[in-house]
DNA sequence: TTGAAAGCGCTACCAT
DNA sequence: ATGGTAGCGCTTTCAA
């Protein structure tokens, strides 16, 4: 097969801890030899094995990464972020996609700790006991990481949902918009779906002129975004903004709007949540709250290599800032 | 650190062969002693260290995958093909993204190459010879996959470019389109914007009322069509359609355009080329050439998954089909 | 059917 | 500064 450190030892006449100590840089070696290992391994192209030094280190450099969908342009910045920091401390990255399936978790974390991985993190919409448990016994270093639920009890990278919600809110109101309607779909317990109400409601009632309006759509995607749109349209009269709590829903309720000529933003504007990669490339361009997606994923392998390095790791919850994005879907009110 | 074959020999009060026989199943073990060990297992939550296994069986179950970038919802959409049949043979994907250095690549192949991978897709826009250099001297299965470029040296997995291209420029033409623009970019030698010219320039030599109009943009992304348009938008009375090489040229061509109060497709007809995630959810819905992305990504894997099976392998270039995708950019002319 | 032992390619310890 | 060797956790002969 492959060329051996026994190949590059017998061929340079030294025994193999001196190869071992050359290409580690171990320990001191008398300058000629090492010369003259190095030609060898550039002569025979010599390889170390990964695997073998793994087996003996007892260190991959890989971390297992379990999400729902790379198709979810979130996710896929996500993975960018966590992939180009592992990178920069010679880590790599082992993938594995669920589509949602709950049982695929279990199986991928137990098949990425039996690949040896140094930490996990899974990022996916939420979590059920049966994961909980399997993360519970998991015993090296994870991370979760979710656009839609909060999880107390292991370490995360968020924004602060509340605030942003409310900070649009109030940046709509702040446009002349008395009426925003707010759109959103139930994500389950711990859904961060609740700090995002939270702060739109609390802006609301801020304005003395402003009433709640929800509207709950069936899922957080494009196409419910557009269904939930036809009863949105019903109530124009009612509602001169919305506020949706994804990106998604928001495209799939202007793409509504637009099928069926109502102009946003002139007769509504429109806010997203979250800054997806085509959010800039639509028209209107989207005004939404910008989650620093790359950032996310970044940090949270940085804190896996802290601890794996022992190094002083930062609280379990991380909050990043976000930015409120003012693009074009949302006019100020004359 | 974590339980081993040895600890659950020694509980089970068997030789560690036994225990690697039951798990393997790979030679008969008396039934009283499988369960024996097999509850052992359970107990102490044992679990194979495959680090260990790919150490004597040369098997490491791992597929490298160089990128440029997840970021390309293409590139993500091929990964995720990969992944879900890699996964049906119990692969991994060991993921690595260059972010177009090509150094870069060069650096991953070998990375990947000690860390034992079975084989490799590369996904590129192009090859230079230094990468060349390295995949020449690559000895296990390898699979190059670009939507810009066709390498005839390697396996790949692609559509036929030339008779998309055709076919598109034909049916426009059956729209009533004799002033069919084309728009693209350079891409160097090798690149598939040739077969594409060549598809349209042959369909607009088959009318005699048409004549070639061809755009050069600075590159191949929404921002280079959004300027190459400033052009095409001047020249809207020769124009009545553009084919543009990608979907995310014909997606900047189309901002511009009704940024500009040009309507699309009222005025202009706008094809693309690829039928990236967002060319249906962006308005109007862009009229474009479907490439099989995810099939793509499934065809490239399972093809040396057969090659590491030393099953019958197909020929080095597979083609795949692709669709007109008939959309609302394109109007009939009355 | 079972066990002992060699060995995968490497690191790290102990000698020298 | 260098070499010998044990051993990482496992599979796979070879014997019994």
């Amino acid at each position: 097969m492959g060329v051996t450190i026994k190949d590059v030892a017998k061929e340079a006449g030294v025994s193999i801890s001196t190869v071992s100590r050359v290409i580690n840089n171990s320990k001191p070696v008398s300058p000629e030899i090492k010369r003259k290992v190095l030609q060898i391994i550039d002569e025979l192209g010599y390889r170390p094995n990964e695997v073998a030094r793994t087996l003996v280190t007892k260190k991959s450099y890989l971390i297992g990464v379990v999400v729902t969908d790379l198709g979810n342009s979130y996710i896929a910045d996500m993975v960018r972020g966590i992939e180009e920091v592992g990178k920069m401390y010679n880590y790599d990255i082992l993938l594995c996609s669920t589509y949602g399936e709950k049982e695929a978790e279990a199986k991928y974390f137990n098949l990425l700790d039996r690949k040896q991985v140094e930490g996990i993190i899974l990022i996916s919409n939420s979590l059920n006991d049966d994961i909980e448990e399997i993360i519970g016994r998991y015993k090296k270093p994870f991370v979760y990481l979710s656009r839609y639920s909060f999880e107390k009890k292991y370490p995360t990278v968020t924004i602060n949902n509340y605030q942003a919600a409310y900070e649009m809110t109030r940046y709509l109101q702040s446009l002349g918009h008395d009426n925003i309607a707010y759109v959103s779909s139930d994500m389950g317990p711990n859904s961060v779906e609740g700090c995002i109400h939270k702060g739109y409601k609390n802006a609301i009632k801020e304005n003395e002129n402003a009433e709640e309006k929800v509207y709950d759509a069936k899922g957080i995607d494009v196409e419910d975004g557009y269904e939930i749109a036809k009863d949105i349209a019903k109530d124009l009269e009612e509602v001169s903004a919305v506020f949706c709590s994804t990106d998604e829903l928001a495209l799939g309720v202007s793409n509504y709007l637009s099928d069926n000529n109502i102009k946003v933003p002139d007769e509504v504007s429109i806010a997203g949540f979250g800054d997806i990669n085509f959010s800039s490339v639509f028209r209107p361009r989207l005004t939404t709250i910008k989650e620093p997606y790359y950032d996310i994923g970044a940090v949270a392998i940085r804190r896996i290599i802290k601890e794996l390095k022992e190094e002083e790791i930062d609280k379990e919850h991380i909050t990043l800032p976000f930015q409120i994005q003012k693009r074009d879907s949302c006019l100020k009110l004359i």
